[in-house]
DNA sequence: GGCAGTCTCAAGCTCAGCTTGAAGGCAAGA
DNA sequence: TCTTGCCTTCAAGCTGAGCTTGAGACTGCC
């Protein structure tokens, strides 16, 4: 669990009271101070910080206990509705005003669960809102490591090897872990899912040898607008860089679905 | 004008411009302009405004044809994406950033029933019923005229014709006019859009080679199922396709995305 | 020719969603 | 107890998205 805060202090265990620990998690049962729940957050969330949890808070979308003296006090369940609602801000672009509603009629469900919620409603309610991110050029800084990203991927740890060997994904090494940012934890789960249809790793060679040179065709042409000490054109050039990147990666859908109509028939 | 798609609606009521233009609209078929857009519209978005067309189309949401004198026409499918945009914004809470995006990828499909319907059908099929028809391997049928698909993708005749030379688009002949199905005509408008960012026909071939070599690798992956006499076998492949390619185009991307971030700084 | 409709371009406006700073209180180790 | 760092509130400020407004000029149609 190393986090990469901005405001930073790293030391994994600054936890205020001890564990009253009931069971497996590591987790501080009695309740976190902020900084610590902020802390806990910064890795999935870089953008996270104890000002904006006070906001939230101020929105009335948390309601956290309070020590005699007026500390925050967040629950495990204070988390879990954070996290929810970060979540839904990050990946479904609700603005505050439709998460309030969306927590306070109970539709918001956390399909994480670490903490055992039965999970009542039908798990189609879930997963009717798709996840959007990791499509951007600039990356959100998020880093996850290994065994976390195993865990959900379900991914084959020869096959992430390999990947990483073919040069396919790339870890940064910390503390001696492996970690990973969410293209690659993305990239991971792809693979993973083709190798299910019989897709070895060596055939990843002809998709990452054609991203490159789409990639370089790419930046030759809008080189000069990147390379621009006007912020306003980097900005503008980045953004024409994704829609370049979206548009690209959908017509070669259709010319591939177009080869396959082909074979199929 | 002369289509050949069973959807039409050819219904050359030249009724004065109702404000109403509830369901099936008549159609104005030479484009309105902005103020005619803009009162349609008036009914299902109160808050539009034509300074928020313009704003949409200053933002790269729109690109309307322009007469002679520099006036904004739309046509039929400026309104259907128009449409598309605005229940984005208002349903999805999509910022216009991502909208831009989707539509750009192809993957905003407009599934009007808008008014009071339950929709109590389950996540499955309306993600099925959402998939595009030029996405699929198995064709819709529907052929479209050159100049109806010049029309609507706005694109340079010559650009058209280049793409044939080139192989990358193939249209059928037919009473001395060309005809092209709906993948065609998609990739067109994707090329199109490329090609107002410079992306010259030239540069395609690299698209057209790397999509060859992928469907020959799903093939011969999938080749002993999809000659398989068993049609349930058969159609099982068919779908294992689709889901390859689906899959494919996603890992794609993220390769992309992870070298353009590269080349971004 | 006249007049409603439209054009561009720059400036401004509003609101969501935070951030910053000041002035001070709480918790716990030395 | 003291000290140090984390925490508190509150008010003010900042930034970017998403438009609106106004000025001044042009278009298109009767």
């Amino acid at each position: 669990m190393a986090t990469m805060n901005p405001t930073d202090k790293q030391s994994p265990a600054t936890a205020p009271s001890n564990a009253s620990g009931s069971s497996d998690d590591s987790r501080p049962q009695k309740g976190m101070t902020i900084g610590v729940v902020c802390k806990g957050l910064a890795q999935e969330f870089p953008d996270i910080s104890i000002s904006k949890i006070r906001y939230l808070e101020d929105q009335k979308l948390l309601n956290p206990r309070r020590t005699a003296g007026g500390y925050r006090l967040y629950s495990a369940s204070d988390m879990v509705r954070l996290r929810t609602i970060l979540r839904l801000q990050r990946d479904e672009f609700l603005p505050l005003r439709v998460i309030r509603q969306e927590l306070a009629s109970g539709r918001a469900s956390d399909n994480d669960g670490k903490v055992g919620t039965p999970e009542t409603s039908p798990a189609a309610v879930a997963s009717k809102r798709k996840r959007r991110a990791s499509v951007s050029v600039t990356d959100g800084g998020a880093m996850y490591a290994l065994e976390d990203v195993l865990e959900e991927t379900r991914a084959d740890p020869a096959l992430v090897r390999e990947l990483e060997d073919y040069g396919v994904i790339k870890s940064e090494l910390r503390a001696g872990k492996h970690y990973y940012d969410e293209t690659e934890r993305e990239i991971i789960g792809a693979v993973t899912e083709l190798a299910r249809y019989g897709v070895g790793g060596r055939n990843l060679r002809v998709f990452r040898s054609s991203a490159d040179r789409e990639a370089a065709l790419l930046q030759q042409i809008l080189a000069p607008a990147l390379r621009s000490r006007n912020p306003e054109r980097r900005k503008e050039a980045l953004e024409a860089l994704e829609n370049l990147a979206a548009v690209a990666t959908h017509l070669k859908h259709l010319l591939l679905i177009r080869d396959l109509r082909k074979i199929a028939g």
